[in-house]
Formats: C-alpha cells, structure tokens, sequence
RNA sequence: GGGCGAUUAGCUCAGUUGGUAGAGCGCCCCGUUUACACCGGGAUGGUCGCAAGUUCGAGUCUUGCAUCGCCCACCA
C-alpha cells in the first residue's frame, strides 16, 4: 500500500476503504467492556450527572431458541437509535434486554426433535425428564439470538438481562398469581374454552385464525314431529343440543316459546326447550338456532340466560362420546354419519354450499373445537379497589375493573401511540374482551401455584405438606410476559430500579402482537402498580420483501439480516431498514437500498479522510468566530439542520432524520462544501484558508454525533481516530449530543 | 358485517403545521483516477388513483367514487 508522503500524519486506516468487517466486533466489544451501556456506570464515571432524567425501554423478549429475523433486525434498530440518541443527549437511559421461553412453541420442538430422535412422546418421558430435555435445548440455543443482538450493534445493558424463566420472573409470576387471586379477579370455573386437539391444550381468543372454508349449511328437523327446523353447518354436536332459540318477535315461532319436547336423534335421547332469545337473527336460516352449550360460545352465554343444561358430546381428541351409532367417531366422520340418519329418517329438507369462516389454532393449525374445561381465568370485569393509582382518570382506592384500567390509560393520554390510528383498534379490542383464560395445558411454563389434597385448595408457592398435589397446568406465557417491564426491574421487591425507571417511556414492536402483549402489560402494570408501563407506544409495521410479499420460508424469499450484515455492514443494514420506514405501516425491505448505504459510509470516511488531510495540524477551535461570511452562512444552515434533526427525533421520525442526514452528507457537504473548499485551500487567503479548516472540522463534528444513532459503528470507527475525542469521554456513544 | 390503511418518476418508497414535486435503484450522455469508481457533472422521467369542494394557493384539508391490502367479528 502506498502511503502519500505529503499526508504524514492521517492514521492510516483512512488511507483505504472502510471495511466493516474489521471494525464492528472489535468496537461492540470496547463498548461493552466500558460498561457504559449501564446508566448506573455512566453515573459512575460521570458520564451522565447523577440527576438526570431516566429514560428507559424494554426489549420485547425474543425466542430464546429463536434467530434473527428481519422484523427483529428492524426492532433493534429502531430501538438503539432511540436509546443511542438519548443516552447522547444526557439522560440515565436503561435499554433492559431478556428473552422469552416461548413456552408452546419452545416444548412443540423439543418434542418433535425426541419423537424423530427416539420415537418418544413427552408422556414416555414424564414431565422432569422432559423439562430437563428443554432445559438443555434452551442452553444449547439461546446464545445465537443474543449474539445475534450485539451484532446488530444494540447498546444494551447486559448486567440486567433476565430470561422468563429465570428465579427473579418466575417469584414476580407466582407473586402476581397469588395476589390477583386474593384479589378475587382469578378464579377456577368449568367454562366454554378453545381447545386445540392437536396440540392438546387450551388456546386464548388470539391465538385463533379464522380460515375461509367451504362448508355445507345443513337444514333439518330433529324429529317428524318436530314443529321448527333449524339449519346448521355442525350437525355432529346436534346430539348435544338443549334447546331451540327463536327471536322473541318472530311470529312464525312465537307460539312454541316454553314448550319442551323430547326426542331421540341419532339414537341420543335429547330435551330441547324452545326459548326466546334476542341474539337470534330471524333472517339467517331457518330464524331458529338449535342451542348446543357445551360446543358453541354464542350456546354458552345463551346457556347461561336460560338455565340450560350442557351435555358435553365431544371430548379432547375431537372424537364423539354419545353412545349408538356416532359413538368414537371423528367430528367429520360423524357429520356424515348423522347426514345419512337424516336422509334415512327423511329429516334432512335442504343442503346448500356456503362459505364459512373456520376458527383454528394459531400454531399447529387445527381446527378447534370449543369445548367445557376446567380452567383458570381473570375476570376483566369484576370490580376491585385498587390501592393506588398514577393513572388519570382512577384514583387510588377507587372501585375499578380491568378493563377500565386498560381503557383509561390510554383513553387519558397516559400512555399515548406514535401511530394514533391504532388507539381506535385498541378500544375496540378491549370492548370485545371476555374473561381471560390463562391455564395451559402444557408442561414447560410458569406452573400454577395451586394446590389439592382431599376436595381441599390452597394457592402458594411451596407444596404445603405430604400428600398435596400441584395443580398440573402451567400459565398463559401473555400472563407472564405482561408483567414485563416492572419484573425485569425487581418486582415484587421495591428496588430502585424500579422506582426510577417505571413507568418506562416507549414500547417499541410490531402490531402483530399489540394485544397480546401490550394491552396485558397495561393490565398487569395497572392492577399491580397503579401505573402505565410505558408513555409511549412505537409500532412497526411488517418487513416485507421488495415487492411487497411477505417474508417466509416456504416462499423461498426469507433474508436473514446476518448475511445482510454481513455482506454490506451493519450501518448500512440499519440504514436500509430505518430510512423510509415510516412507523406503524409495512416497509419493504430492499437490499440494493442497503448497498446504497454501504457506499454512504463509505463516503463519510472519505469526507474524512479529506477534511483531516485538508487541516493538518489546525486545533479544533470550538470558540472560533473569525468566520467568512460564507463560512457564517453554511454554519446557520447547518445548525438549523441539527435543530431540525432534533426535532424529528424527539418526534420518533427516525426515517426523516436519517435521510435528511444523509442528503446534506453527500450532496451538500461532499458534493458543493468540499469541491468548493479544494479552491479555498489552493489559494492565498490565509483567513479564508483557516475559516474554511474550522468550519469544516466543526461540521465533521457535527455530522459524526448526529450520525451516530443510526450508524454507530462507522461513526464511533472515525471518532477514536479523531481530534475530537475527549479524555473525559472515550467514546462517540456518550458523547453529547447537539441540537 | 364493522373498522383501518394505501394509491406520488420504469421499480420500491419519502414528502413532519397547505406555499413552484424528492430519495434509492434502473436507464442515457459526459467527465475524472492525488478525499472517494463504494466517484463526479448532466439528461430523461410524474395531469401526485378519479371527481367535486374549501383556499390567493391543495400531493398535503373536506366529501364522494374506484382499485388493492390489512385487522376485528363463531350468520348458527
């Protein structure tokens, strides 16, 4: 390599291209070992003033066997730049980093690896020897996400890191058990639930999809003599039917109300009451609606207004449990079964195609099949004190519910959406919310901590004596998660983690889990603290590829961030993902984009290796004022542009703010200011000459802190080569910040 | 059935409170190899989905329509 003889003293790394690769593992491993990732050590060393405001974020917990993907890459991003940014501009900033044991997902492998493996099933096992399998998996795995995370250049503070399965959550899940139950807002019922037969558990209301199928609309009577018909597309759980519904002003039905028949349909003797019933639409079908408690949710609760009775006639592997002919059958083959009943009996009076939407679990993809179960639930309307309350609109001591909790928290502005479109959807949500069923039947999670012996019930953590027996289910992993940004921080204990960085002040993640996650941990925040858990909310929309389809395996068009990386650097990764990513609205992602942002770092070395070439030997003078008059006027129109770039960050419009940057780097400072300046340094104006050195050493300054967030590696690469490193400050990471 | 979003250059998308349309990539021409070929200069390219309204002025606000997409909802 040569090294120009007339540009002695440029380090001489600036002398070639910018190589990411050398540069990345080598600085995120300086920064961690500085330990200025831990608001408390940047107090310590003075770094931030000990009274400075608190800032914090949560990770949103990633699998802990899972890898990166895009959508992660993307959160990543947006979060560090948000904590990077803070951290600059002088506040205690906490970014907390977990991972979650994404308790179904996590044991539905494991199981399948022992089952190809040995051709075991986890009731082979047991539940300790399979625990202990999963234990071991999590080991395995879980340092490819973290990794994976550093990677990406996130300034976490690592000393806090917990994982949900750790001690210190699980006391915070059994801690948060016991009191809600004591509370009398959980309680144990023998209700409707969504049960999954493949996966052998209960599921909540989001872990449903519904699925367009073609389906029959069957339309018969039970009897001959039967005076309604009824039409049904589930003509296997008719055999569970107590009744008939009719709409109280239907005058076709009227005369029927309160009568009782009883009949033997498909060889099941069955009581059906014809009852009135307001949720009946008089124009779908027939106008009447053979009730089936034990299968139907819209049969429960009109159960539950008419004192139904609720035979159950299907049980957890989706077979028939009625004596005669159905008995053992498939739901499907039974269907079939009853249809050829109704031909014989000449019962069936119309069959027509209709589309029908299919409820079906979320991850094994089977078709559910509601069914009573006792459970364990939280009551969202039940009304309770609340001891004390920093939300507006409740007041400590007050009477409330938890859905009031979650409606006035963000009904009054306390915690708040960058995407304001999203409070509506939010709302609406929480007025459709039935009781929330978090047992599960599963063995890797949070265990109730209930206890039987004899018809006898106690709810605690430890066994309380010989011959008890744990309740087997484990808790919705929502449950746990909810309790999220105030467990990571030592609760139930009262730390002063806990008192300086909750409420944390954003929440940052995609909306497709919006529901599940933040609206519990508004819940659980609410109920235990009396507080938000965050300010604001920042949702992220899905990555897509760049012709707007969705990323997936099966597709063939998955990108992994690592290579990404890899291939382009990881500033430019995080350019290529943050500029034109406007919050809350899918973003397609495009990898030529990300080699444009190559070059753009690129382009920042080399702007510097001209400007440090160009002041050889010149002391940054931040006091200087003998500016030009062109030198004054670059200088206001850079210090409007920092203002501006302020703004838009104090406002979470990173993707503005980056490509604002972006422009005045290369189009005005590289492309005008330094051409210009070549003609400036060739003359003979010595004040012009030394105005031109500081101006440009000044907006080097300038565009390096301002950069930082979103480029932190290439930045902070130029900087510790750089005059303006201070001894008091090692790093570009916590340097201050300029408005 | 209810709600939400999108529609801007060939492609993918920005455009923050209304003030003569922008980026990346692609395409064409020219130049440069002593900051940078991970380069520079220039050119082409848009009736901002359609229609009406408010305004001195609308991509931006209002209304209607069209097309696409998403979410919620167990018409049994």
């Amino acid at each position: 390599m040569s090294t120009a003889p007339e540009q002695p003293n440029i380090p001489e790394k600036f002398l070639s291209p910018y190589d990411p690769n050398k540069v990345e593992s080598r600085l995120y491993a300086a920064w961690e070992d500085s330990d200025f990732f831990n608001p408390d050590m940047c107090v310590k060393k003075g770094i931030t003033r000990a009274d400075a405001k608190p800032f914090s974020i949560v990770l949103p917990p990633p699998n802990v066997t899972g890898t990166l993907h895009l959508g992660g890459a993307l959160m990543v991003t947006i979060e560090d730049i948000l904590v990077r940014y803070q951290r600059m501009r002088g506040k205690k900033t906490l970014w907390l980093p977990g991972t979650d044991s994404a308790a179904i997902a996590t044991q539905t492998r494991v199981e399948k690896n022992i089952q190809k493996a040995e051709g075991k099933t986890r009731h082979d096992l047991g539940r300790e020897e399979l625990l202990k399998r999963i234990s071991a998996f999590v080991e395995e795995n879980k340092a490819t996400i973290l990794k994976q995370f550093r990677g990406m250049g996130a300034s976490l503070d690592w000393s806090r890191y917990l994982y949900t399965m750790d001690e210190q959550h699980y006391r915070a899940v059994m801690e948060a058990f016991i009191r809600m139950y004591d509370a009398g807002l959980i309680y144990r019922g023998n209700r409707i639930v969504n049960w999954d037969p493949k996966g052998q558990t209960t599921i909540s209301d989001d872990e449903i999809v519904h699925e367009e199928r073609d389906a029959k609309l069957y339309t018969f009577r039970y009897a001959k003599d039967f005076p309604i018909p009824i039409a049904t597309t589930r003509l296997e759980t008719k055999v569970g039917d107590t009744a008939v519904a009719v709409h109280p002003d239907d005058e076709r039905y009227k005369k029927f109300i309160g009568k009782e028949y009883d009949v033997v349909f498909c060889d099941t003797l069955i009581h059906i009451k014809i009852i009135a019933d307001e949720s009946v639409e008089k124009d779908f079908g027939t106008g009447a609606l053979g009730v089936t408690p034990a299968h139907s949710h819209i049969d429960w609760e009109i159960a539950d207004r008419h004192n139904l009775q609720r035979p159950q006639v299907i049980n957890e592997y989706a077979k028939m449990m009625v004596e005669g002919r159905l008995k053992g059958k498939k739901v499907a083959e039974a269907r079939e079964e009853v249809v050829s009943w109704l031909k014989d009996e000449g019962l069936l009076e119309k069959v027509e195609d209709i589309k029908q939407n299919v409820a079906t679990a979320e991850r094994t993809g089977a078709i559910i099949e509601p069914l009573p179960k006792l459970q364990w639930w939280v009551n969202v309307n039940k009304e309770f004190v609340i001891p004390y309350s920093d939300i507006p609109g409740i007041a400590s001591g007050a009477t409330t519910t938890l859905k009031e909790v979650m409606r006035k928290s963000v009904e009054s502005g306390a915690v708040s959406f960058v995407s304001e479109r999203y409070e509506r959807v939010y709302y609406h949500w929480i007025d459709n919310l039935r009781d929330w069923c978090i047992s599960r039947q599963i063995w890797f999670g949070h265990r109730i901590p209930v206890w039987y012996k004899e018809g006898e019930m106690k709810v605690q953590i430890d066994s309380p004596g010989a011959g008890w027996e744990q309740d087997e289910d484990v808790l919705d992993t929502w449950f746990s998660s909810g309790l999220w940004t105030f467990s990571t921080l030592g609760w139930p204990d009262k730390t002063s983690d806990l008192t300086t960085f909750h409420p944390t002040d954003v929440i940052e993640s995609g909306y497709d889990i919006l529901f599940f996650w933040m609206a519990r941990m508004i819940l659980m925040s609410g109920f235990f603290l009396g507080q938000v858990p965050f300010r604001t909310i920042y949702i992220h929309g899905l990555v897509r590829d760049e012709n707007g389809r969705k990323l997936s395996k099966s597709l063939g068009n998955n990108i992994d961030p690592t290579e990404v990386g890899a291939q382009y650097g990881t500033d430019a990764l995080r350019m290529g993902l943050i500029v034109g990513n406007t919050p809350g609205a899918d973003f397609n992602f495009n990898p030529q984009k990300v080699g444009a942002y190559k070059k753009f770092a690129n382009k920042l070395w080399n702007i510097t290796r001209f400007i440090f070439s160009e002041t050889e030997g010149v002391t940054v003078n931040n006091m200087f004022s003998e500016f030009t008059p062109d030198d004054q006027a670059l200088t206001k129109r850079r210090n409007e542009l920092m203002t501006d770039i302020t703004r838009d960050m104090e406002n979470y419009r990173f993707y503005l703010a980056a490509e604002k940057l972006y422009h005045y780097t290369w189009h005005e400072v590289a492309d005008v200011i330094l051409e210009e300046s070549k003609t400036i340094f060739a003359g003979e104006d010595a004040d012009a000459k030394a105005s031109r050195a500081q101006f440009l050493l000044h907006t080097l300054r300038s565009l390096l802190i301002a950069l930082h967030p979103f480029m932190p590696y290439v930045t902070e690469e130029i900087w510790q080569d750089s005059p303006f490193k201070r001894d008091e400050r090692p790093f570009l990471m916590v340097e201050q910040w300029i408005e």
